[in-house]
DNA sequence: GTCCCTTAGTTTAATAATGCAACTACATTG
DNA sequence: CAATGTAGTTGCATTATTAAACTAAGGGAC
């Protein structure tokens, strides 16, 4: 492991990228949104090193990301299914594709679209807003230390 | 550089992942949103090693995440500041800060608190909304791969 | 100008992670 | 029972990361 200074960092953004922020395992996850859930379905589609998968899989499983559970189908080996804590990863996902959609795209190549599964039309940008409503952007936010309750005794 | 078969894969989140998903550059975005503008800043606050911290910069100068420009306060050094293509990194960054909070916090530990800068109260979660304006969750999307016009002539 | 301090890196050598290929284990198919 | 498919593990070479020492350039004190 690295930036084992960070492992009980206070900040939510270090934290995340300590346990999904390496190589493989967000795109391990998004595949898990995909459908597979295979050790198989995952290495034939990444491309991944068998042994490095292994080790992702573990680690998601330990994280309480994916889980794994005999097949439903009747097949003799296990499925790697998402959490909710898995599921949840789904806004990072999509933050990331848009962010890869608006500027790691050139005219030519197009990504695949992300659409809405009832109405089959694209989807809008990730949004995010005030409490009083307001659409917020880039700079308008900023980080308070929130007050330990804990220290002061009750 | 890892994961070559991806560097024109057609999925932007593998995209995105080949120049932000190390284990720094995301963390340096973060740095780099909270006011950080000089090598020595980022170097003591993240406490990672100088090479590099040095290669890290480079890369995301060379992607066009962050400028190098001349400080305007005099000193004779350069100062590291973010481009709008940076600065879009805002949406992943507060999907990750949002999925750490979430998931990664015990009731003990609090995670320091994402305020508007205005009304300086908390945000809102990050939303994603179909084209008709219905809140869409987790798994209520899917993938269409987009009709490339280039391909048959006009 | 010389000495020393700060900033911003580079270089080097040790350590850790990754990738590749071969191998094991187990169950099914023929 | 041999062949095949799935799910890994093991060993080794390659690559990335780290820490520490080193370089270079500017600024201030004298």
């Amino acid at each position: 492991m690295r930036r084992t200074s960070f492992e009980h960092a206070e900040c939510p953004i270090a934290r995340s990228l300590d346990v999904i922020g390496d190589w493989w395992s967000l795109l391990i996850v998004r595949d898990a949104f995909g459908g597979k859930r295979k050790f198989g379905d995952f290495q034939k589609n990444l491309g991944i090193a068998k042994n490095i998968l292994a080790a992702r899989l573990r680690s998601l499983v330990s994280h309480g990301i994916l889980t794994l559970e005999a097949a439903e189908d009747g097949s003799p080996y296990q499925e790697y299914g998402l959490t909710a804590k898995g599921r949840d990863l789904f806004y990072v996902l999509v933050a990331l594709r848009q962010w890869g959609d608006r500027h790691l795209f050139e005219t030519e190549d197009v990504a695949p679209e992300l659409l809405d599964r009832q109405l089959h039309r694209p989807v809008g940008q990730l949004e995010l807003h005030a409490a009083d409503g307001r659409l917020l952007r880039p700079g308008d936010t900023m980080l308070r230390r929130r007050r330990c309750e804990a220290l002061n005794g009750a």
